[in-house]
RNA sequence: GGGUCGGUAGCGAAGUGGUCAAACGCAGCAGACUGUAAAUCUGCCGUCUCAGGACUUCGAAGGUUCAAAUCCUUCCCGGCCCA
């Protein structure tokens, strides 16, 4: 899943997004709740007529923002008190607000509402923030639920509950168990790809994974590279989001059709004329030369960056279709 | 011709006796980035280096001083003003 935080990829049209094969948008609740408020989505008919998208959607729950907005926000039993990093004004988004702002929104798959903690927080900070991402989960879950039986037809989103735990292995497969006897359409593993080690990372979801109905889609949040995409598709994971790549590209890092990755900015490029990326999924990569996205990068032309972004994308989407292609035979990717 | 303000590292610009190889910004060189507070952040950026230091710098040349980018003298160059 491409990350389109506020209903946008920054840097590349929906209509570039959906060349490069994107299947499924994630978009913020804490951040569209902030602006433009769900209630201008909700006027405009919803996420998919409000930012012209007609696929499904995903909304994160504002969960990682408890982890990210560290200076910013305050954390209770209820839920977590932010201090908006726009304007420094005091929201509160909790279980049941995150819920009923993401049914506003209208996507077609929601997240719980989750604490979650840096990999590194001591053994009792996770044990908290399990006990209330556990706590949480049911909540969203009962509002959830009241909130479907209001709506007609086969409107309703499906609600994914979200596992926390750190790299503590059995805060972990506790959490996991409860929350299936809670009962979600699909399960997230969150709080992974923070920090930790790829090695602590692999573990948990040896753990996790084998306790999730194998009906139900698993979904990494946050991850990521290529690489481990690969890995978490052989322990059972079927989906993914990650800011990664496209910030890679912003930045100048580009990953290649045959996984290497080059620094387009650097200086061996100003006057490499070779297309930058003769194989890519991603046109403009096969059209222009390297020297010239250098340049427009160094240049802070918008093109750079929308045509790095729709390289690394168009890249990493082709890469897990491959993988996915790939289930249950002996092919080799 | 007279007056005046200025000349600092690739550029811009601080510093106006010792803590100055010289703030800061840009450019340059390299690196990071994982449910987006991220067009962001980090390191290097006079020369050499066994990375501890060594050496040469603040228009030029002299001088004062224990010590000068900083004070004095002369000269060169630029801006502005007056003739």
């Amino acid at each position: 899943m491409p990350v389109g935080t506020s209903g946008a990829m920054k840097g590349i049209t929906h209509e570039e997004l959906l060349s490069l094969g994107a299947e499924i948008l994630l978009c913020n609740t804490y951040h569209l709740h902030l602006r433009p408020g769900e209630g201008v989505v909700e006027e405009a008919g919803g996420l998919h007529d409000f930012i012209g998208w007609e696929k499904p959607i995903l909304t994160d729950s504002g969960g990682f923002q408890v982890f990210s907005l560290n200076q910013l926000r305050k954390i209770s039993d209820d839920g977590v008190t932010f201090r908006s990093h726009l304007d420094g004004n005091e929201l509160f988004l909790g279980p049941q607000e995150s819920i009923t702002i993401q049914h506003k929104l209208g996507a077609d798959i929601i997240m719980c509402f989750d604490e979650c903690p840096p990999s590194t927080a001591k053994r009792a900070d996770i044990e908290k923030a399990v006990e209330r991402t556990l706590r949480w989960a049911k909540e969203c879950k009962k509002v959830h639920e009241k909130l479907c039986e209001k709506k007609t037809g086969n409107a309703s989103p499906l609600l994914f509950g979200i596992i926390q735990g750190g790299l503590e292995r059995d805060l972990r497969t506790q959490c996991a168990e409860e929350l299936v006897n809670i009962g979600f359409d699909g399960y997230a593993v969150g709080g992974l790809a923070v920090g930790e080690s790829e090695a602590d990372m692999y573990c948990v979801l040896d753990d996790v994974c084998p306790l999730l109905p194998k009906d139900a889609p698993r979904y990494l949040m946050g991850v990521g590279r290529i690489e481990q995409m690969r890995t978490a598709i052989a322990k059972g994971i079927d989906m993914f989001d990650c800011v990664l790549p496209m910030r890679e590209a912003r930045h100048g890092t580009l990953t290649l059709s045959d996984d290497s990755k080059i620094r387009i900015l650097n200086a061996e490029y100003v006057h490499d004329h070779t297309p930058i990326d003769a194989s890519s999924p991603s046109l403009p990569s096969r059209l222009y030369k390297k020297s010239y996205l250098n340049h427009l990068l160094r240049s802070n032309e918008r093109l750079g960056e929308t045509i790095a972004c729709m390289q690394n994308l168009g890249v990493t989407l082709e890469k897990v279709r491959k993988i996915r292609e790939a289930i249950g035979s002996d092919e080799k990717i």
